[in-house]
DNA sequence: TATCATGTAATTGTTTTGATTACAAGTTTA
DNA sequence: TAAACTTGTAATCAAAACAATTACATGATA
């Protein structure tokens, strides 16, 4: 299993976006950039104007940033495209037997660990900023 | 996207092999707790053979621990089982488009964030044993 | 009005998961 | 030895998640 790429596809949206900020970001050339199909953009950019991260308008062609991009972490990115829902980076098996002593109460022991395991992740994804993404892949080229 | 319920199931197994370790635990007694096919168990019990935290035979019925429960933490489980790969917590996106800026770096400026994030997931679980597990199990009541 | 962009629904192929069935092979015991 | 029981393992199946694709309604603008 793994972590939906919408969540990297997410961070190559906003990172275009700045860096091609005085051009038109529309779903076309995201796609071209990404290397998918322009639907699988716009449902992502809906996702992200939903969550306040950029601003598109139907009919209008190319999205902007609705924030700088230094209050903009990665787990903001996360939760917008929707990758894995609170508490269930982890999925424990259904119904175990109630009549059994471990089947019983394995569940509510192993969830808070889950669920701590689950905010380390997190946690660190909040403490890097589209800002440090950003400069980290400007600071690789200098031309575009 | 949930990281599968064979991890939870892993505990589960390893737990009730102590917590019955004066009866037998077949695949059949264990299915019964965790509520599934003897089958998915066999599976299981395979891997954790595998990785050498049960000794299981063919033939013989019950799987006893290989390994004190101190020394069985949940990482260990997780690793046996296979539900993430090394690295593969998060799944970017293949192939962005080499003549554009953002797609040609952002793979190799995001790839360090998400080792560092799953990483980060890993370690608690390498600081919680299973000993730890079944002892929080055990407190909940005091008869089976 | 013609053109181009976004918003959104429907469809499709792929992959993963978990359940199930079936059966070969090893072990025990009557 | 034969019957009964266990593990090991492969094959099959349905459900769910993903991502790609097509199609079209709606909004904006020249």
């Amino acid at each position: 299993m793994s972590i939906s790429s919408r969540f990297s596809v997410g961070i190559h949206i906003l990172a275009l976006i700045e860096l091609n900020n005085e051009g038109v970001t529309s779903s076309e050339f995201l796609a071209a950039s990404v290397n998918t199909n322009p639907a699988v953009i716009r449902k992502l950019m809906g996702m992200l104007k939903k969550a306040g991260l950029i601003e598109v308008q139907p009919g209008i062609a190319g999205a902007k940033l609705a924030k700088e991009l230094s209050r903009i972490t990665l787990f903001d990115v996360y939760k917008a495209v929707n990758v894995v829902q609170e508490k269930e980076l982890f999925s424990i098996h259904g119904s175990p037997h109630p009549d059994c002593f471990v089947g019983r109460n394995i569940q509510h022991t192993i969830e808070p660990i889950f669920t701590a395991a689950q905010l380390a992740m997190e946690n660190v994804l909040r403490n890097v900023t589209m800002e440090d993404v950003v400069g980290d892949i400007a600071n690789k080229e200098n031309i575009c």
